[in-house]
DNA sequence: TAGGCCATCTGGTCCT
DNA sequence: AGGACCAGATGGCCTA
């Protein structure tokens, strides 16, 4: 399972975690006090204490066996595996909040349903690949390609989620043994889901309403003009209860770039997408043999609210006016 | 119940 | 010496 079904993990998780913790350091105390008093048992009194309890007479805890040693440990070595186990679950945290924040930048983010350490990994090399091939080539790319490069090697559950993130169908983009994304569809145009009440030309955010964006976990963004305002208008999925969360990090650029963030200010510090590769020395190269296609109108055909158009956009704002 | 994912503990290694 | 990092081991939780 690559996608992590719907837990109330967030509060519950910390609660637990806090229990756990304050029952750890409980026990640590105890561990300490009974080493206080015990240190001098001898070898044989200690073999004796093997059974269902660990050597410090407490339930058997998580974690490798302890490798008796010769002496028992001092307190001052408890002191320090304690600080140290301390300091190894702050890491891990600090881990796991960069995973966080990576999940939200990747095209496809839900609090309701997080994608595992290894698929956010997995979608983040995707996008980044994906993102400096549309860079290289210098034109809008294919969407459909695009897709497939962000689901390889991903799972069908996340493969099933990036689509859907994508409004697309994702029978089309299936994951074959080897990991890579077929396209099973009659056509790329038949891969997609119109929106209801709107056609190709007509996409959704153009009907004149202005919205609140910032209650509305999508942007919009169209093609159609290369470089206008994202549009402000909400998805009509943006109700799904599978994407409850931000989907893209909101952006604007009127003339200069200016990234523009709901979430804290970690997101969007030295937000200079995509920059590195306007300079890389294999572009003409790579642009040369890149995998995406460019629509026969020489403009990618699609509406989509995705944060993949946010950035092909800004790429394409990039490399359109020689920045 | 098996398998996936995860948090935690632990000891080893490397670096300052 | 002490901290950061890493990988192995273990057990809990959840889902199919």
């Amino acid at each position: 399972m690559s996608v992590i079904p719907q837990r109330e993990r967030e509060g519950e998780e910390r609660e637990r975690d806090q229990r756990k913790q304050t029952a750890q350091v409980s026990a640590f105390s105890f561990n300490l006090w009974f080493a206080t008093e015990e240190d001098d048992i001898s070898d044989r009194e200690e073999d004796e204490r093997e059974g269902d309890q660990d050597d410090d007479m407490l339930p058997k805890k998580r974690g490798p066996r302890k490798k008796r040693s010769g002496k028992p440990e001092s307190d001052r070595s408890k002191v320090r595996r304690h600080e140290a186990n301390t300091r190894e679950r702050s890491r891990m945290h600090g881990l796991n909040d960069a995973l966080e924040s990576l999940r939200k930048v990747v095209p496809c983010y839900s609090k309701t349903q997080k994608l595992s350490k290894i698929e956010t990994l997995r979608l983040a090399k995707n996008y980044i690949w994906a993102l400096s091939e549309t860079l290289s080539a210098g034109k809008r790319p294919d969407l459909l390609a695009f897709v497939q490069t962000l689901c390889k090697g991903l799972s069908q559950p996340t493969t099933n989620l990036v689509a859907g993130c994508l409004q697309l169908n994702a029978r089309n983009f299936l994951t074959d043994h080897n990991g890579e994304v077929m396209f099973s569809g009659r056509s790329p145009y038949d891969a997609m889901y119109s929106y209801p009440g709107s056609d190709v030309n007509t996409p959704p955010g153009h009907s004149g309403s202005t919205l609140d964006s910032s209650a509305k976990p999508f942007r919009h963004y169209s093609y159609n003009s290369a470089y206008e305002p994202y549009y402000e208008n909400p998805s009509p999925e943006a109700g799904s209860p599978h994407f409850d969360g931000q989907l893209s990090p909101p952006m604007n650029f009127k003339g200069i770039f200016s990234l523009k963030h709901d979430d804290p200010p970690d997101y969007g510090k030295g937000s200079h997408y995509g920059m590195r590769y306007c300079s890389a020395p294999g572009r003409a190269a790579l642009a040369h043999n890149s995998m995406y296609r460019v629509s026969p109108e020489g403009r990618f055909p699609y509406d989509l609210h995705v944060r993949s158009q946010l950035m092909v956009s800004l790429i394409m704002f990039l490399v359109e006016n020689h920045i």
